[in-house]
DNA sequence: CCCAAATGTGAACGGAGTGTGAAGGGCACG
DNA sequence: CGTGCCCTTCACACTCCGTTCACATTTGGG
């Protein structure tokens, strides 16, 4: 099997403790570099990541290990009980979670859970919605079958949009989630973005992205109940 | 939002109270005919099966959820410590599961993360006044289920009032609390907004926003009665 | 019934916000 | 070291809507 990927190095003795008592092969890192120096050619079968010593660290190779062009999964979040209501926004990074302390069996029970789910491919790794679809793990997008030519900002812009119909999104929240929290440029970066891929979806799809006034972008229609 | 499918009836009080709390709706049933019975048309947004008490009824309960055309999701299991192990053979049976006694806001945590899984995101935020409804993070306003079609300041003013319904405000009050502390200008605009928004509002519901003659306006009915 | 104050109404102005075209420049690649 | 891509920025054009004003209408008190 494939080694756990763990965070902090060295990780807490009772993690280490219980994942080899469970045969869970296991490395640590403290940082996404040290995390691929130490990666097998095999990959990684997933990550524990705990949050509670050093949540920003945390928080931050998490995101690093989702950007990834194959995101690491299945991904297993350590945290204490005062940061429960840190997990709200940050749903995206991570698969499951796991409260510290923890019960030896509780977290063996997660991670079998985990690769069940991961196994059986039930995350979606694709993102649709009507006659658009992207699809991750080859990095293409389509419309109506026919593929679009997106760049590499266009397409994780479009992929975020996507993945919240109907959501507004201010620029500054688009350019801290889509660019990355520490980006600092001017917001009109994001218009032009937003044109290109109206112009990329074909004049009869261009209204998926639809201009909120003095808001931002919304995409794809309201969803009034869920 | 549609309810929560809880079990058994009735459910565990601690349940209850943590939903409750947490502003979800829910509906218990015993089995799987009583939970086709109290299910509402729009359907249920997840379930929360206790399996401590009654294991066999509980997963024979997932079992009949999952195996609809359509099955239910997402399905949160709660269990005590000792049934961890019963849990390997049944991963199809759930999305995740607490261990009991849980603690609310790990509850909660795991019923927002399950929502942002499924693509439901969380709920969204509402302000509900009769047959008006605002949707907070689509920025968007309906009545009758018939969308309006609102600028930014009508949406600010319209949501400002109707978060406070019955009370009455001074245009400065408005002027300060929905246009901001330190703007500055003719009173009056806020005669033109009110106007505007009663004839968005449609001759129906035009009423909703009354005037009070030398003192300001107000949504909704009064707190005195008629 | 009259008057004054308060509010409703229609229209016009002007500025903020957004769309658009184009050019600069960093970065990967050959 | 050149080359092409594309992210970013800027200047400009244009639309929208917030604001204001003049005037009409309503309200309530004397």
């Amino acid at each position: 099997m494939e080694p756990l990927l763990l965070f902090p190095d060295p990780p807490p003795p009772e993690l280490a403790q219980a994942l080899d008592l469970g045969g869970y092969p296991w490395k640590a890192a403290n940082d996404e570099l040290a995390a691929q120096r130490a990666e097998p050619d095999e990959g990684w079968a997933g990550a524990i990541v705990c949050a509670d010593k050093d949540p920003d660290g945390a928080f931050t190779l998490c995101r690093a290990l989702r950007k990834r062009d194959a995101p690491l999964e299945p991904l297993l979040l350590l945290v204490s009980g005062t940061q429960l209501g840190d997990l709200e926004l940050r749903d995206e990074l991570f698969d499951d979670f796991c409260l510290a302390p923890f019960h030896p069996r509780e977290l063996e029970a997660r991670l079998k859970h985990l690769f069940h789910r991961s196994g059986r491919g039930s995350r979606p790794e694709l993102v649709e919605y009507g006659e658009l679809m992207l699809n991750l793990e080859t990095y293409q997008a389509a419309i109506e079958g026919k593929p679009l030519d997106l760049t590499y900002m266009e397409y994780e812009l479009l992929k975020f949009l996507a993945s919240h119909p109907g959501k507004v999104f201010t620029r500054e929240t688009l350019l801290s989630r889509v660019w990355g929290y520490e980006y600092y440029g001017g917001a009109r970066t994001v218009d032009v973005h937003i044109r290109r891929l109206r112009a990329k979806l074909g004049e009869q799809h261009a209204n998926l992205i639809q201009t909120v006034r003095s808001v931002g972008y919304r995409f794809g229609q309201s969803r009034w109940g869920t």
